[in-house]
DNA sequence: TTCTAATGTAAGCAGTGTAAACATTAATGT
DNA sequence: ACATTAATGTTTACACTGCTTACATTAGAA
């Protein structure tokens, strides 16, 4: 016996945009699906999300949300190296699985967050767990910080779109750097924590 | 006097394609409104173009071929720290100035570059400009010139991304480094090659 | 010159985002 | 307790999209 009032669209309708963005895509998505999923009209959605940017926007925020929750580390105690580098891996462990989300949190679908308070919120909310935790790891200027961990993050987010196209573009790993990006990038995929110690120690060491 | 055959619409639709991509960004580009941009019908792009996907992927070729051209440095002659710098420039400087191309190149538009060869083809060799400055730059190995290779252009994609997001949810600078990552990516922006300088000797020196 | 492949057109299908007018019901103030 | 209002859902419709199918024209090869 279905009422007249769902009671909870919003939410499901957050939440089941959510699973379908990630499971096909954004571009895939669509509002009156989306609706029929929930059982109710086309137009429906439109009491809750003025566009669909605005669905988007939802959706991005509760990838930065999720991905918050898998990059934070404990920063009661002093911040070792070692941290940030899982950090890292966490970081891009994220992107790559949950690639489909990471598009709509980090591409041009949403364009201007500031448009959507909490999605903003929540987007400098894991930014701030990036900074805190460099501030614990040295004795270090705003200034000296801001620049570690904004290296570090165009760092993984780079990482994290060349290893996608690399697994796009080639089926099976490639050897032979001369083959092109992809097959660079997957040598690096099966190293990942090497490389990562690498680059982050010189970052890190100053 | 119009004949019935146009004579040159690939190439028209692709220039007009790329100027529209740029201008717009892709997701605003109709093949309808394509077609009638050259005068044709409806349908007649399709004789082309068997999908809107396979003209995304000529409009991502055209902008590695420019990329490829943006980021050449001479070979012949040993390279220097200082060229490699100034590639990440050019680099970054594309992927800003060019943002809309940039999304259709490194974004998930084009969901297989290998379906499209000469595609494929541009994007390897605008990895091969970057691969052949390093084997340049000293005696390494292989998989040194590919570690670091790799991670010179993931810093540099990384920090597009980065940049384009601060330009875009921030219309004027922030200095506040508490204020997200949105400022400190701007205060970067502002000291770029002082930047890259300290990153890049990070790389290159080992 | 004939035939064929390449290239263009016309009409139409199924799907989209979203606006406008209307229906139902939950919440609120008296 | 009841009337009013705001929130939420429905119907209908518009303009647009990618793409398919069937057909028209013509350039170039035989």
């Amino acid at each position: 016996m279905k009422s007249y009032h769902h009671g909870n669209l919003k939410q499901e309708l957050i939440d089941c945009a959510c699973k379908l963005c990630e499971r096909d895509g954004y571009t895939k998505l669509s509002i009156r699906t989306l609706a029929k999923e929930s059982g109710v009209s086309q137009t429906a959605p439109y009491r809750h999300f003025e566009t669909k940017e605005a669905l988007y926007a939802s959706v991005a925020q509760d990838g930065f949300n999720k991905l918050s929750k898998a990059i934070h580390v404990n920063v009661d105690k002093k911040v070792t190296k070692k941290q940030i580098i899982d950090m890292a891996i966490k970081y891009i462990e994220f992107g790559l699985k949950n690639a489909n989300t990471y598009d709509l949190m980090f591409g041009t679908a949403v364009g201007n967050f500031a448009e959507y308070p909490e999605l903003l919120e929540s987007a400098n909310s894991s930014y701030e767990n990036f900074r805190s935790s460099f501030s614990q790891l040295a004795n270090d200027s705003d200034e000296v910080i801001a620049f570690k961990c904004i290296t570090l993050w165009s760092m993984v987010h780079g990482l994290v779109g060349i290893l996608r196209k690399a697994q796009v573009v080639a089926d099976e790993p490639m050897v032979n750097p001369e083959a092109g990006p992809m097959s660079s990038a997957i040598l690096i995929a099966g190293n990942l924590e090497d490389h990562l110690d690498k680059v982050i120690s010189g970052i890190v060491e100053n």
